[in-house]
DNA sequence: TGTACATCAGTGAACGCGCGTTCACTGATGTAC
DNA sequence: TGTACATCAGTGAACGCGCGTTCACTGATGTAC
């Protein structure tokens, strides 16, 4: 464990790791303890679980668009890097499922949340705009809607969802946008 | 309340109306309670409490697929058939967020659970297939990734989408669907 | 340089609570002979 | 018809536990004068 780092950072990435390794389910307390620290301490960093646990989905917000941002780092052409970006956003949410639970399965999120979830969301959204060539004004909120489908479906009930059955689906999906099918108009 | 069922049902249908008012967590002595009955009769009839959360995933499958044949039973194309699905589809997910979560939100499922998220499925890729005349394999688990998808979203965290995006991009997928964007092969 | 005080980060014992589950039980309803 | 017994559905008190949070506290570290 990084001791040297804030109390604050470290009981966020306990909870990370606790969330890796653990069922769902973390406790104030056994975070402290996983940082090292007296039951108490975290009330110097949050007011309440709450706020903790926002925290929490907050980084984990920001590793996804890490994640996204990266693929679309990849060489290729438009439509490779929006696949690359599908692939990222499934791999992010098999890799970290709990994690990818706590950040998306809360009722309401707070306005940090919601900030960062809008950051990962833009990296897809200019993508699919340059790809689509802003022809296609629900295009974005589609493609999310499909990888985060695929991404829930996959960490959720154990859905057997084998990697190629994922790569083909955002494959076709992204073809098809590149074809002009989500246009409203049908001019290819 | 229904007295007169049997005290499984009233159970479930407790637990149903629990989540519908609660914030997800519910408790066997709520549950009890809210079925009139001692802490300890629900043992009568469910080993532990993860057996009633089961029967309850599964009684809200059982309305999944209800809902999502019903709409099929509608009038009109296949294409119709399919966005009157998806609807559905969203729209369970949008009146029952709770119980929605309960029943896709778990770690790992049981069999039973698994043989009824499978019948609300076939009642979706049968038409699926029927629109694309099978020619694209992958069709029906792309289509399911995007209502689940969009549903997910819908609900969690509160993302303000509108009934019109819903329909939407429904629209559009199936659209594209039906032109044969969804096909390995880019034969129109 | 020394003193007095304020701030900060964390401690540790204790609280009250609701939980899932155990146990031994009660009364009502079959059922065999 | 009567008796004896088994089964069933639910009771109610009690258990041990882990939880979030409260409270008063302890040292260490600035900082003003």
């Amino acid at each position: 464990m990084d001791e040297a780092a804030g109390l604050r950072d470290r009981l966020v990435e306990a909870a990370v790791a606790a969330l890796r390794a653990g069922e769902g389910d973390v406790s104030l307390r056994q975070l402290a303890k996983g940082a090292g620290v007296s039951a108490m301490a975290p009330y110097r960093h949050f007011s309440d679980k709450a706020a903790l646990l926002a925290a929490v989905a907050e980084h984990g917000f920001d590793l996804l668009r890490q994640a996204v941002a990266g693929a679309d780092a990849a060489p290729g052409t438009d439509a490779d890097k929006l696949v690359a970006q599908g692939l990222a956003y499934v791999g992010f949410a098999r890799s970290e499922p709990a994690l990818f639970r706590q950040m998306f399965g809360a009722a309401e999120a707070c306005a940090a949340d919601e900030e960062r979830r809008g950051a990962a969301y833009q990296v897809l959204a200019k993508r699919v705009g340059l790809l689509t060539r802003n022809a296609a004004p629900l295009a974005p909120l589609s493609c999310w809607a499909l990888v985060h489908g695929l991404a829930t479906l996959a960490i959720d009930r154990g859905l057997p969802l084998a990697e190629e059955q994922v790569r083909g689906v955002v494959e076709l999906f992204v073809d098809g946008l590149a074809k002009g099918a989500m246009a409203p108009a049908g001019d290819s």
